[in-house]
DNA sequence: ATGGGTGCAAATTGTTTGCAACTTA
DNA sequence: TAAGTTGCAAACAATTTGCACCCAT
């Protein structure tokens, strides 16, 4: 982990962590996972697999729905990405490598993410682990509530 | 708040907040609702809203499926009932009145939960909230990894 | 060349909804 | 008795899958 800190940040890391992760599984790296790839690394911060497609179409790449659909839970077995929000129906991801762990601070009102993050509460979650002799791995914190200005504008609306 | 701890626990109290709620939104407290509340209320620990139909179905109570789809968000709204995840398509829900409020170690493996709970990280989100001015009303915290038997047993096995 | 991958369209499935009949406040 | 509620079945929408052809390794 240390050493990509040392270098100045490359696209094509991602790359070749998804490549090796497929070769270990005996799967290949084709041009629709690439495209997938570069599009979830282009964008920055959230995204469901809905708005991904429609931003491939909007280039070039011709993608199906399917090989989103297949594709996203290989980059999320390989860590390059992560699942952070259901609401509703939809499944929402982001991209964790060149990024940073983070958590959400989310509103219920009008839907505004705010990443936060936070060395002690890292810090006191591996704590808990280590009392429950529990290996974590990964962590989703997501607060929801209300943010600065639906809070002021909104405060006695009914719901 | 306060006052509740110093009853023994009284299980019509969850009906009484149900109550409220409802009759403050100009709700009825209908039997099917009734019926549902207890079931939420009898099994201990999580549930999807399938299974707790199942288990409505299993005794005398004859609830659609309907509504239970349209009762359990009054329950999330009103704080009786949280949503602590949502694993592929399945909505997982748990009660919260008389529980208690807790985090969860998730195991990838096994599927095991194990609830903990840490006043310090209660009170390190309400920093994080303060400093970026946001009003937290609930939160969820997940950290997903492997238990202990299932690190004792699988470490070298493949996923 | 061979085994995995793709696109398409059809199938699944959790959840929502329209409506006529029924209950609760 | 007025307004909300129910059950049913049909509607929805996100995701998955079967299959014939295609392309990395």
């Amino acid at each position: 982990m240390k050493p990509l800190r040392l270098f100045h940040y490359n696209s094509s890391m991602e790359k070749e962590i998804f490549r090796d992760f497929l070769s270990r599984k005996g799967l290949k790296l084709t041009k629709e996972r690439q495209k997938i790839l570069d599009e979830v690394f282009t964008l920055h911060g959230h995204f469901d697999p809905e708005g991904l497609l429609e931003r491939l179409r909007r280039r070039e790449a011709k993608v199906s729905k399917a090989s989103v659909y297949r594709t996203l839970p290989l980059l999320v077995q390989c860590g390059l990405v992560e699942q952070v929000e259901r609401d509703g129906k939809h499944a929402r991801y982001e991209h964790t490598f060149g990024h940073g762990h983070h958590d959400h601070l989310i509103c219920v009102k009008c839907g505004r993410v705010i990443e936060v993050f936070s060395p002690k509460l890292e810090a006191i979650q591996d704590d808990l682990c280590r009392e429950s002799k529990f290996n974590g791995i990964t962590h989703t914190l997501e607060i929801k509530g209300y943010c600065q200005s639906c809070e002021r504008c909104c405060l006695s609306s009914p719901q």
